[in-house]
Formats: structure tokens, sequence, C-alpha cells
DNA sequence: CGTCCACAGGAATGACGGGCGG
DNA sequence: CCGCCCGTCATTCCTGTGGACG
């Protein structure tokens, strides 16, 4: 038996879960512990939509892994549950489709109008929209989540042209539920697009220690048979992601890793150990994956950091960097980008949590950033190493 | 207390590739 | 198939800025 066989057998084996499904980020349970509040009030909101009214739009806003995305799922769900198809419902992630065409092609999706992924113009599409909405002639949710993502990316016209839309439409309504991160979204608003996407809100406290550990709890139930987690696992789960703004989203996919990592051992049980492996290999992961899907000019921009800080500089200027990375473009014979667009692409990087870059003023020195890696050098370092061939000669 | 650095970040513009209507 | 229009990404040019220096 070789050890793929070995490997195999021991998952086959293994009884340590029943459903590991319900341990995913995007499961939503039956039960959200501590979100009572929040799934109240927005049902509340929403509730007109049974009789076929416009409920008012909703902002919810809140940190990341603070329950935002399975409540508005949740009680979508349950009105859907109620009206069946008289009401569509449409979730989007603005992450995924942060510019206003993609939003406006993934909302004709919802309702049953085709648009190619380019060569029309925004306005058509929306125009599209329009129509393909009219002509359900019902009611539509849209959520919109991680707003801040495309709000940042590509301005807030498109959510202008969505919060007035119901003054084109005659039979059909739409009701927006937008969902956000960073609370300091809303000065960047048009203040017209901010009153009107605010007409309710619900926000979203960070979960507590004892909070996150009755999640785990609940899920823990759900996820893996009796008897398999030693007791020291959710309390130390619940502590790691308290410490990051008390993050649900870490905490499970925590155990879940934890409970995999056990899985593919052939252990019984799945102990602390288990948890602190689990830790290293998410944060591994998780880089890993958003390195290799970056474009080539910044991935160099992250090499650069890297041989920067193997000199001893963890933190570095624009300027500085700027510098290394045209070495750099020169020694794989690359023609390298302009100042300005890397400082866009600095930006990227730093939108997506692989660097800290902070605007900082030096007096008669200037303006800069100050530079930072966020995540750990062995990461960025796997990272690059799976990215990219060409990059391999200058990480030792 | 004004100057002035070293950039940030906005605006205009162009190359490119893709869809559409004829 | 063609000419046209569009979004995306990049460049060029520009104005703005916060605080240490003189």
């Amino acid at each position: 038996m070789d050890e793929i066989d070995k490997l195999f057998e021991k998952v086959l084996e293994s009884n340590i879960f029943k459903n590991r499904e319900a341990l995913r980020p995007d499961h939503v349970p039956d039960y959200l512990p501590h979100r009572e509040s929040q799934i109240m009030k927005l049902a509340s909101i929403i509730a007109p939509a049974i009789k076929g009214a416009r409920p008012s739009n909703v902002f919810m806003y809140g940190k990341p892994g603070t329950g935002k995305t399975a409540v508005a799922k949740y009680v979508l769900r349950r009105l859907k549950d109620k009206v069946k198809d008289s009401v569509i419902t449409a979730y989007i992630n603005c992450r995924e489709a942060d510019t206003n065409y993609r939003v406006l092609a993934d909302l004709c999706a919802a309702v049953n109008v085709y648009v190619p992924f380019t060569g029309l113009s925004t306005a058509e599409v929306l125009r599209r929209f329009i129509n393909g909405l009219e002509s359900e002639g019902c009611l539509m949710i849209a959520v919109l989540d991680e707003i801040d993502a495309l709000v940042k990316k590509s301005g807030d016209a498109i959510l202008y042209h969505l919060t007035r839309i119901n003054e084109r439409l005659v039979k059909a309504r739409l009701s927006i539920i937008g969902i956000t991160n960073d609370l300091r979204l809303m000065e960047y608003l048009d203040p017209r697009v901010k009153s009107s996407l605010s007409e309710e809100e619900v926000v979203f406290p960070p979960y507590t220690y004892e909070e996150l550990k009755d999640i785990l709890q609940s899920r823990a139930e759900e996820a893996f048979n009796p008897g398999v987690l030693e007791d020291g696992v959710i309390p130390l789960c619940a502590a790691i992601a308290a410490r990051e703004h008390g993050d649900a989203r870490k905490a499970l996919d925590l155990l879940r890793i934890a409970g995999e990592i056990a899985e593919r051992n052939g252990d019984a049980k799945v102990t602390e150990h288990h948890v602190r492996l689990a830790q290293r290999e998410l944060e591994r992961d998780h880089v890993v994956d958003v390195i290799k899907t970056l474009p080539l000019h910044a991935r160099l921009i992250l090499l650069g950091l890297y041989v920067l800080s193997k000199d001893g500089k963890s933190t570095v200027t624009t300027g500085e960097l700027y510098g290394k990375y045209r070495e750099l473009c020169s020694k794989i014979g690359a023609d390298p980008l302009t100042q300005r667009r890397i400082s866009d692409l600095i930006g990227e990087l730093e939108l997506l949590g692989i660097i800290d870059a902070k605007v900082i003023s030096r007096g008669r020195y200037g303006r800069t950033r100050r530079i930072t890696l966020a995540i750990s050098n062995k990461s960025l370092k796997e990272g690059l190493l799976q990215s990219n061939i060409a990059l391999r000669g200058f990480i030792e």
C-alpha cells in the first residue's frame, strides 16, 4: 500500500466529522447565537416584503466575521420560505464583483438576463437590468456584501443609480441591503447615496470570547461526532479568534482545519496541538492563494519587500520599494511600471491585507507610505516560490 | 513661521481586447 | 467581416499636503 492509499484509508476510517459542511464559512446554520437582536431588527425591516411592499434600504456594518453575511442570508432564506417566488433575492459579493459593470452583470443574472462580461456600456447593462426586473414585475431584494471594496475601487456611481432605480420602475421594486466591514465607508459616499442607502441601519459588534465559545459549541455539535473534541480545543479556537477582533469566521476555520488535520493523521481526537497546526496552515494557505493570483508586477513589489526585509529593513517607504522594484525588473528583463501605477498596486496589496501601508508625513523629508509586511516572512516566501519560476532565483 | 520634500492621489489620455449591430 | 463603442489597465501631468528644518 503506498502513501496515498494509506492517507485515503485513514480519512475513510476516521470518525472525526459528522458533517463538516457545518463549519464552512458560507454555511448558514438554523441557529445564530448572540445575533438574535440583529436578526429581529433585519426581519422587521424586511417584513413589508411579505405583502409585496418595498422595504427600506438597509445598511449593515461590523468587523469581519461578526455574522453580517450569515444574518442577511438567514433572514432572506426565511423570507423566501414564506413568500416563495414573489420576491427575487440576489446576493452579490462586491469583493469578487468589484466593478460597477460586474455588479450590474450579476444583478442581471438574478433576473435571468444574459449580458456579456465586457463590451457593453454600464449604462446599457443598467438599462437591461431595469427591463429585466420590470418584466419580472415583482420586488427584488439585493444584498451587496463587502460594499466597501466596490466603493474604494470603482466609486459610488452605481449605488447612486441603484438607490434611485425605483423612480424608473413601474411594476417592480428594488430594495438594497448593503454590508460593509469598514465604518469609514460612509465618509466617502455621496450624501444622497448615504441617506437613501441607510434608511435603516443594523450594527454588528465583535463577538466576545464567551460568545465565540457558544458559537463554536453549537456548530461543533452539528459538525463533529460526539466526544472527538478534547476539552481545550474550543476555548483555544475562541481565544485565538477573540484576539483578532472577535472574528467568528476565523474561529470556525481553525476548528475545521484542526479537525481535518486530525483526520489526515488518523488521530481519534482533535487536540489543542491540532489547532496550533491549523493556525499556521490557515495563514500560509490564505497568503499563497492570494499571491498566486496576483499580477506579475504586484508580485515583484512583494519580492522587493522580501529582499529588503532580508537586508534588515522591516519598514520601507514607497520610494525605497520602488527603487528595489525597478532593480528587480531590470534583472528579469521586465519593463517597469511607473511610480504612479505602483502606488495604486501598493494600495491594492494593502486592501488584500498582505502589507500594511500607512500614509505618514516626515516633515521636509516628504509624505510617503510606511510599508510593512502584514504576514510572516515564511508565508510570503512560500507564496512567491509557488507563484512564478522566473522569480525563484532571487529567493535563497 | 514659511519653506520644501517626497510622495499621495485626481484627471486626462491612450493602447488593447472584446461585444454589438449591420 | 467591419467599424464603433466600451471597460480595463497603464502612462503622463498635475495639484495637494503635513510637519521637520532653517
